[in-house]
Order: structure tokens, then sequence, then C-alpha cells
RNA sequence: GCGCGCGUAGUUCAGUGGAUAGAACGCCGCCCUCCGGAGGCGGAGGUCGCAGGUUCGAAUCCUGUCGCGCGCACCA
């Protein structure tokens, strides 16, 4: 019996009470689905739900009367083995080991499809993330939006939505040219510039624009005049920063639908159309020779230039050519992940959404994540390509690897801002609890390979009666939650209940695997070789083989490897 | 000054109004004569920043307050 099962046969308990008289309630207060969760403490049973606390009020009756009702109708249902009020009125049910133990073959039975839902079903989500600027490598804080973006992403997908993964390159503008200046500058022996980029990637970047158009035929770009020398390093050195910055992300496994380049909305007309469009709703106005936006009719604290009197768009035009392109690409929802220090974006942003007439908060939904501090010996790190101690994707891959990288980054909300120590990046990556899912995944994997050898075979020996003890009862109970949380991570856009989630079946799943019996013996998935094989082997291989399924379906939520072996 | 976010175990962090607030790491004990010990079992460790409020019930919601971070451009 699934949590969804179990939900339906409370909302029909409670529709039988309220049918005969025996709960005064308004039928139309009947909840259409019953809330159900797994209590903490174990003797609370298997399932629990505060529905009679919840609904006491309203039939005008106390909520231990309520639950003893309910109780009573409850008990009668095939698969519930035992029913209890307890506390103030909770409910506390325990399933046959039967009806909970079949979860496990319709888990082996539903295979990757396990935990797929339609929570998101039929939405066509826009999802931009990273977005960082292609002016130097992706650092650490633009790792973790790839991990937790990517993450969301399947998450999104899983639960039936259609998302489009976008990242948006700010080509246009002054970062550009003082990017270009920097690069020339470091072509030519000189320093830096007071307001560009230092670093080793700037001179690396610079040589290879210099190689590049000397094998095409051109000369040495430093040695132009100054203005079509920058334009040469600005065209070459743009397009080599993209071609890195998408390999790491690749190499990262994170590969977008849409790479867009803020520089093509300025080309393409497509600024001066929604500025049009904008013009015609009458929310344009002009004011000091520049055009404005009058945000403030939106909520936004103070109305936004969105052509500056010399006549140059300002960077807030891009953003409102770019968001009536990804709806008019079809996005019904886009939403945008941001670092803290954009958060003062957010104002501007929805009231732009509000201008066109959409929905904020549900045509455009702005996530705000955290940043990340920089540790070492306990002290925070200011992170500064001077000092030399700027964390890259590509650093952070080489160090631990992609698995424990994106792991890492994508456990925890992205609204929590997390410190992360540069001596465990690089020393003791045993800490990552990645290991210890992928541990219990590859366990899984080397219990399927020994059942081979010891001709163990699910076939149809599968009698779920025998999934009996306590640590089945909580392997399956946690085995059940899978697809709610996938939704759950959905709707909620935070993929790190997903890794949470999967710390705590590993753990089940140890603990199951060692468990003793009531003879204090161990209990055991297979045969000693010179035993018969049973049906309690073949039934508790199809719980192992269920769990293997999940853990791999989690994981690859996450992005991360399910390896058989480690 | 105004705005947004965050204050939970020694540390890093979970916990979308429920029962005795959890995990990992670290610390202290146990557990391998056959399925993977990168594991399991147990223990120590907490005024959930503080003060009010809402209610059957608050780490969670509201108000205030303290601390930390970030943001308040005709920059991008």
């Amino acid at each position: 019996m699934t949590p969804d099962e179990l939900s339906g046969a409370l909302s029909a308990a409670l529709a039988s009470a309220v049918a005969d008289g025996a709960l005064a309630l308004d039928p139309a207060a009947v909840p259409a689905s019953v809330h159900v969760e797994r209590p903490r403490q174990r003797e609370h049973g298997d399932w629990a739900t505060n529905v009679a606390l919840q609904l006491a009020k309203r039939a005008g009756t106390n909520p231990r009367a309520l639950a003893e009702e309910l109780a009573a109708r409850l008990r009668s249902t095939p698969g519930i083995k035992q029913v209890d009020v307890a506390g103030p009125g909770f409910l506390n049910i325990t399933l046959d080991a039967a009806a909970a133990g079949e979860l496990a073959r319709t888990i082996v039975e539903a295979g990757q499809e396990y935990g797929r839902n339609q929570a998101e079903a039929g939405k066509h989500i826009n999802l931009e993330f990273v977005s960082a600027n292609p002016t130097g490598p992706i650092h650490i804080g633009g790792v973790r939006w790839a991990a937790v973006g990517d993450s969301l992403a399947r998450v999104l997908e899983a639960s039936g939505a259609r998302v489009t993964r976008e990242y948006y390159f700010n080509d246009h503008g002054t970062q550009i040219d003082r990017f270009a200046r920097s690069l020339l500058a470091a072509a030519r022996g000189e320093a830096a510039p007071e307001d560009g980029y230092g670093g080793a990637y700037i001179h690396e970047i610079a040589d290879a624009v210099t190689a590049a158009a000397v094998a095409d035929g051109e000369p040495a770009p430093a040695t132009l005049p100054d203005d079509a020398a920058q334009e040469a390093f600005r065209a070459r050195g743009v397009t080599m920063m993209f071609a890195e910055i998408k390999k790491s992300l690749h190499d990262f496994g994170v590969d977008f639908d849409v790479y867009f380049h803020e520089d093509s909305l300025h080309e393409s007309g497509a600024v001066e159309r929604a500025v049009a469009r904008l013009r015609g709703l009458g929310h344009i106005f002009e004011a000091d020779g520049a055009t404005w936006l009058r945000t403030t009719d939106f909520g936004d604290d103070k109305d936004r230039v969105i052509v500056k009197s010399d006549g140059n768009a300002a960077y807030i035009a891009g953003d409102i050519a770019y968001y009536l392109d990804k709806r008019e690409r079809g996005a019904d929802e886009a939403i945008y992940m941001l670092g803290a220090d954009h958060h003062g974006y957010v104002g501007r942003m929805m009231a732009i959404c509000a201008a066109f007439g959409d929905t904020p908060g549900v045509n455009m939904q702005i996530l705000i994540g955290q940043l990340v501090n920089l540790v070492k010996d306990g002290e925070p790190v200011r992170m500064s390509k001077r000092a030399g101690n700027v964390i890259t994707i590509d650093d952070l891959v080489d160090a631990v690897g992609v698995d424990a990288a994106r792991y890492s980054l994508a456990r925890f909300a992205a609204d929590s801002t997390i410190d992360l120590d540069l001596d465990l990046l690089t020393s003791q990556k045993n800490e990552n609890p990645v290991y210890y899912v992928q541990y219990a995944h590859s366990r899984t994997a080397a219990v399927d390979r020994n059942a081979a050898d010891r001709g163990v075979a699910r076939a149809d020996g599968f009698e779920p009666s025998l999934l009996d003890h306590p640590s089945e009862a909580v392997l399956l109970g946690r085995l059940a939650e899978f697809p709610r949380i996938v939704a759950e991570s959905a709707a909620l856009r935070e993929p790190h209940r997903v890794a949470r989630y999967l710390e705590a079946l590993a753990g089940d799943y140890h603990s199951w695997y060692q468990a003793k019996g009531a003879d204090g013996q161990q209990r055991r998935v297979l045969p000693y070789p010179d035993e018969q094989v049973t049906d309690t082997h073949r039934t508790r291989l199809w719980l192992n083989d269920a769990v293997r399924q999940v853990l791999a379906n989690g994981l690859d939520l996450l992005g991360v490897s399910a390896p058989e072996r480690m």
C-alpha cells in the first residue's frame, strides 16, 4: 500500500462518516486527499495523519473523538494492520507486512519510472541559471548554481514539466570592453587596466587570440592600432571564453539547451520591439533626455532608465527584451536563479513582468541563492584573483571529481549560505556524503552479482509477507516516500531534498543489510553456499533491487553517477 | 537609513504548524569464522540568537530586537 492509496482510504473513511451522519461536516470541507506522513517515532506506526486535529473544530467535535471515528472505519481496510489514536488526536497507522512489501515489486517493475510524477505536468519552464559573465572562468559561486540548477531542471522534468535550460551571456557593454582591453594589455606586456581583469587566464587567452589570428594569416592583434587591436581581442577573446565556459560546464555534466547572447538582442532589434510594446501599453516616458520604464507602477522602488541620454540602451533593456523573448518562445514560467548579490534586481524584474501584463511570481519566478563562503583554518577567505585563491569550476572538478563536487553543492538549500573548507576539498574527500550514498548503491550491485553466483533470482519468488522485520518496515516506508520527495523538490524548487532523502535511504539500507533477526543471527539477503535457496532470499533480493533502483533514480536527479563498484 | 536573506549540537548543515528537534564530521565504547567495515549498534553533546504574539500545538507563522551577509546607478 502506497501513501497515495492510504491517503485515498482516509478520504473514503471521512466521506463515509459524513455520508451516514456520524460526522457533522460540510461535504465540501472534506479534503480530496489527506496528508499522511512518516512519524519520527517508530512506535507511532508506519504512517500518521493529523487530519482529525485539523477538521475537529469545523466538525463540532474534539480531535480524539473524530480520530476514533475514523480509526474504526479504517480498521476494516485491507492491508491495514493497526490503527491507533494517539496524543491530541493523531491517527497512527501500521500496515500489514504483505501490503507494505508489495511496494518492492512495484518499484522494480517501474524501474526508472519510479519517482516520476505529474506535479508540474503541462508546464513549459524556462530555467535560467549560471549566466556568468564571459570575462573569466566560472568560479565557485557559479558552480553552485550549475549543480543546483541542473538538478532542479532534472527534478522538474521528472515531475512532468518541459524544461529549457538557458544560459544568458552578458556579452554586450562596458565589461566586455574591459575584458578586451585587459587582453590587449596582457598581449603588449602592460599592466592590467585599473578597471580590468588580471589573472593568468587573461594571459592565456591573449596568447591564444594572437596565435589564432596569426594562424589565420592576420597580423598579431597587439600590433594593430588601439581600436582595431581591442576589437580583435574582443571578437576572438569572447568566443574563446564562451568555448571554455561551455566545455567546463559540459565536463561538469551540465549542458544548456540555449546559450543566449545579450548582444543578439541589440543587434536583432529585439530591444526596440520590446520597448515599443511597453510604449504601446503606456508604461514608457521620456525625462532628462532618457527613456524610462515606469516600474514604480508595479511595486519597484524607483523608475528605471532603459535608454540612456547618450542614446545607448541601459542593461535593463536587455532584460526586458530577453524576458519577452522567453515568453514568445513558449515558456509559461521563466525561472531565474540569481545570486544574493543580485537580489536588488527582483523588484525591477517583477515590474517588467507585470508591465507586460503577466503575473509576477507565476510567469516570472526568481530564486535567490546565497553565496558560498570559502574557509581555511576556520577563517573566512575572500576570493581574489590577485591572491590567486580563485576556485574555478575546473579546480573543483580536478580536486574532487564531478560526482563529489555536484553532490556537495546540490545537497544544501540554495537560500542558505554555505561554508566550504578549502582544505577539505583537496584532502578529506571521503567526508562527502556522496560516498555514503554511492557506497549503498554499489553494495546493492554487489548483492546482485553474488545473487547470480548463488543461483538466486527474483523470478516469481516474491512473498511480501516475509518482509516483516522492523528494518524492512522502515526501509519500505522510506522507499514509498520517494515520488513525493521528487514532487516536493520540484514544487518548492529545492532539489537538495532529493540528496537528503538519499542519505536517509542509504542509512536505512545499510541498517537493513546488517540487521539481526530475533535469534540474534545476522539476517542475510543471500543463502550460504550450502544453503537451500528459498523465497525469503528471493523476496529480499526484490527489496534489495528496489533500493538499488531508487538510489539510482535519485542520484540521476542530482547528475551523480551510481557506481556498481567503488 | 531603507530593502532582501540567514542565525538550530564543538563544526558543516537538514527540518514547506505536530508527538521525545535530526544527520554527517569530530569525541567515547562495542560489532567482521561465509552476501562489500567507504558499513552497523550504542553513548556524550542543544535555553532552535533574544523578547513578545497567533493556537489545541511554533525551530517553522506574525511583530519587535540583536548579530552576520548582500543590495540600494542614465555600471554591466
